[in-house]
DNA sequence: TTCAGTTCCGCAAAGCTTTGCGGAAAGCTT
DNA sequence: AAGCTTTCCGCAAAGCTTTGCGGAACTGAA
């Protein structure tokens, strides 16, 4: 096995300099002469030299490298968020290390342990949906450790955050069900803790307030974000002795579960139940009939939230929440009127 | 700002001990003194000390990274793969860097490029579909850096690899169309260079032959393993004389792009046309009707790829073909003789 | 010729860890 | 009491890069 990288050592040696000389050849310091220059760059590209990121990093104390949690790996609301976020990384010279909390506060935890231990010069957050507790991040603060959330947030005023606009978005969807004729708007939300929860909530009742709708508890439901959860939810609404004729959920995942429920209750989409989900742009025309939905820009918000992750780590900020607006695209399945 | 991490030189200056003192406590060297070890860890792990990586890898030659490209990072296929390797890295201790080749030849030579200037110790690859010179790896594999492929691979004799046994699920699905009642059999597929083009082609042939039936190449379709080219492809099949009454798509994405393109020419699934997919479990139930699909156990294989990845790097290995068997479950995309 | 001023380059330290080797102090033997 | 073995610990180098500082050699002027 022949050695994998030159060092400024190896060119030193074959050019009988120092390595300080080779160093400063290579970035053009005053001090070396334009005949050295020459000489070592020509061999230090013959020979691909790239310097060693280990010894850069012991030097400037500087990885290079941003820690990413989010709650699950498999679902592409946040593998397109990631994607975003490391074609800024890229553009950065970082990249991006991930690690995913299953939705777990005690993974959570250890992401952020193991992350630090290697050494990320910082974390880009989306909590898991057990997280009720702060004090982790509270830390991170402390110890000034750059870190930014998205999606679901907390502590905003310490910690900049992206999320999108959650409020607008649910009473978008309350308006469109009432335009369309739908009276019994039913919505299942997740966790009460989460800020995606509340806002979406207050959003929802907001709407139907706007629409002069009255408000009926039996049509707030819960679950834990999950496929399954999300269908046992559907199955209790669809069991009410006064049953909603539309429905929308607080996410993807959520929504294609209300579907299968209302499916396997042999209902039909739109004419029994309306549905609209939060979901993105792919899955809304996969999914039949196609679902009407709340995309949100998923890559931009992974860009968005790298970029205020590198003001952070400038010191340029210490806190700011950007709020990004979604976008009702109507499909059909919530097409009653037509 | 305070220092972020302590270093065996801060423990030592407080204890007035020196660095190999320090050093030699923690890893329970023998010529330590039972008292002096225990002052040491007990305040190592008071301060919360844990070894600079970029230290150990300086010194090992050794970054415990692993360089993963994948065609794209948003499909449900990859994410899970990854989520594999990285359980499996985790276990080992080393973690991983993602990169993503966006099927672009050009990309998946400059995320290799800069996946080795990181100093990864070697890399798990999917290739690009436009992949066909290979080049690039026989540089890697002379260079004797490990290299694992998984899905669409190639030089088979020189690099470790796990596939699914496409051929077999080809004929699976060929027979369960044929049992269904099914007479013209269309096949969707992928860049001829492919393994996966050439294996389910195969399989695809064979299974007409197991059957009985006759081969028309009219049946046979070829795409760019996109959504809309699959759309394209089954429209051409559509507007044949004598159109197929099944078809399958190589991958997920084109089964999803199939079915998208029947529904639009008023075609009912799986009464006119009989669908089947090579996809994952999760969306397999979520479009409509349900998809008869041909399912990788694709975390399995994340995990099994970095076993052999950790294999190679161990000089254990240095080519293994690890076959993986897929399962065809029935659903109502294809159920014509209910 | 001699001194000042350039020009060009090398030494060494810092960043952190591991480990072979050498050495001081203590205990033991004879 | 002198010499030998243990016991315990520190020095220093290696892995790679950057950079302040010192210094050699050379140019030009007086």
């Amino acid at each position: 096995m022949s050695k994998r990288h030159v060092s400024l050592k190896d060119l030193a040696k074959e050019l009988n300099v120092s390595i300080s000389t080779v160093s400063r050849a290579l970035k053009d310091h005053p001090d070396i002469s334009e005949e050295v220059r020459q000489k070592v760059k020509h061999l230090a590209s013959e020979r691909n030299y790239s310097p060693n990121p280990l010894a850069m990093g012991l030097l400037k104390q500087a990885t290079r490298m941003i820690g990413i949690i989010v709650p699950d790996l498999v679902t592409h609301f946040y593998s397109s968020i990631i994607s975003g976020i490391e074609s800024v990384a890229k553009e950065h010279g970082y990249f991006v290390v991930i690690s995913s909390s299953n939705e777990s506060y005690i993974k959570e935890k250890e992401s952020i342990e193991n992350l630090l231990k290697s050494r990320v010069e910082g974390l880009i957050i989306c909590m898991s949906q057990e997280t009720t507790d702060t004090s982790h991040f509270e830390k991170l603060i402390q110890a000034d450790i750059p870190v930014v959330m998205f999606d679901r947030v907390c502590l905003t005023d310490k910690i900049p955050a992206v999320i999108a606009d959650s409020n607008d978005a649910s009473q978008k969807i309350v308006r469109h069900f009432h335009d369309q004729g739908y009276n019994r708007i039913a919505y299942v939300s997740g966790p009460e803790h989460l800020n995606i929860s509340k806002e979406r909530m207050s959003g929802y009742l907001a709407g139907l307030n706007d629409c002069r709708m009255t408000v009926d508890p039996d049509l707030i439901e819960q679950c834990d974000l999950s496929f399954e959860s999300a269908q046992l939810a559907m199955k209790r609404l669809l069991k009410l002795p006064n049953p909603p004729d539309a429905v929308f959920g607080i996410n993807d995942t959520v929504a294609f579960g209300l579907m299968k429920a209302i499916k396997e209750a042999g209902l039909q989409i739109p004419e029994d139940i309306g549905v609209v989900g939060f979901t993105d742009e792919f899955h809304s025309t996969v999914v039949d009939p196609p679902l009407t939905s709340v995309t949100h820009p998923t890559y931009e918000m992974g860009r968005k939230t790298a970029e205020l992750f590198f003001k952070r780590l400038k010191s340029e900020i210490t806190s700011e929440t950007l709020v990004l607006q979604t976008k009702l695209v109507e499909r059909e399945s919530s097409a009653k009127s037509r």
